[in-house]
DNA sequence: GTCTATATAACGATAGAC
DNA sequence: GTCTATCGTTATATAGAC
């Protein structure tokens, strides 16, 4: 391709990912992807044969692109509190680009758990060893306090991705606008990072 | 009634909301519904009228639920401390008694947003003020750190929500069995209060 | 109120012309 | 590869007997 232009199969695959998000599987139309395609509804069945094929195909690359943000600053060889930081700012960069993402895989991995177990394991998913090693080094040489290296990462990866999911709940409850929340989002970032290394008792080596 | 026994209506309805919570709004079937309730099809139409009237009740009884177990201990006289250590109980008996309830209503907002804001609005509910003053007061007082009573909340609500709202990730990243992940939920709950006391520098007065 | 049977519409999927 | 037309199924919803 010469220029910006897609060929017809991404373009049906783009207009997929963009609507199962929107939608989720059940409530995603076809007809309405072919739509958001400009594209004639056949050439679906065309190239993608199904309904459930076409998801599969959107569901795992979502997955792929998904995790390795989660994982991926996790191991690296930075310091904890520099990891921190560089954590939150990593997941909100992400959501940013992709506010529907968190919803979409919390809601079809929570309708088909064995699928996203045949993922993690076809991927070779595993918990980051770095982190943990680096948690429990730290708690060993009393720089943080003494917490489990799960109920760190858990409540890391809530605090951030919840806005994300919650967006509808929290502009509702404390009527913000678009700005206000994207407001709100912003300064959650450095809010974030102080509340976690002042969660753990975080003091630089 | 004399006994535990359920009038067909009731019986429709309870059946409702457990299939709507599983399977969402789009993914429900009205056969489902009626196979849940051991009842005819047919009678789901003759007292509930229509699919969309079914699960607005649902929605709005759902919603009338969770609202006031979120707001409910925050705006107690309680001191700061004790009132986390209550919210984190609270929402956690909550959600082991309805497991699906997060999920549920997290989907079902961010699929029509304007149903939320009428729910909210009609139920004149509003960002707790007597939580929102303690916070500000113990900042004063320098009891706390320097946080936003917004930020803080979204914190709480999202620290203690997203373990349930997750729960298949986390299952299957750390390779949780159902005992496994019933254990880590118990953890989570004295580890939660420690956390959230330490990030915000709580001093008792 | 409860059942069977059926209308009506929507949706996924395919056939066949070009 | 792309289109129109249409098939077959499933879903919501209603009619009508009892």
């Amino acid at each position: 391709m010469t220029d910006e232009q897609l060929d017809t199969e991404e373009q049906i695959f783009e207009a997929a990912s963009r609507v199962f998000q929107r939608k989720g599987y059940a409530g995603a139309r076809m007809q309405e992807i072919a739509d958001e395609a400009d594209i004639n509804k056949s050439m679906l069945h065309y190239y993608y044969r199904s309904k459930d094929k076409l998801f599969t195909q959107v569901y795992q690359r979502e997955m792929a692109r998904f995790f390795p943000v989660i994982f991926g600053v996790m191991d690296s060889d930075d310091p904890l509190g520099q990891k921190i930081e560089q954590l939150v700012d990593a997941y909100y960069s992400f959501l940013n680009d992709n506010p529907k993402m968190a919803q979409f895989i919390i809601t079809e991995m929570n309708q088909n758990p064995q699928r996203l177990r045949d993922f993690i394991k076809g991927q070779g998913i595993h918990p980051p060893q770095i982190f943990f090693k680096q948690i429990n080094k730290a708690k060993q040489e009393g720089r943080i306090a003494d917490v489990a290296p799960e109920q760190l990462m858990v409540s890391i990866v809530g605090l951030t991705l919840f806005p994300f999911i919650g967006r509808t709940m929290i502009k509702a409850i404390f009527d913000f606008d678009e700005q206000q929340f994207i407001q709100f989002l912003q300064d959650r970032k450095t809010f974030l990072v102080d509340f976690i290394l002042n969660a753990i008792n975080y003091k630089p080596s």
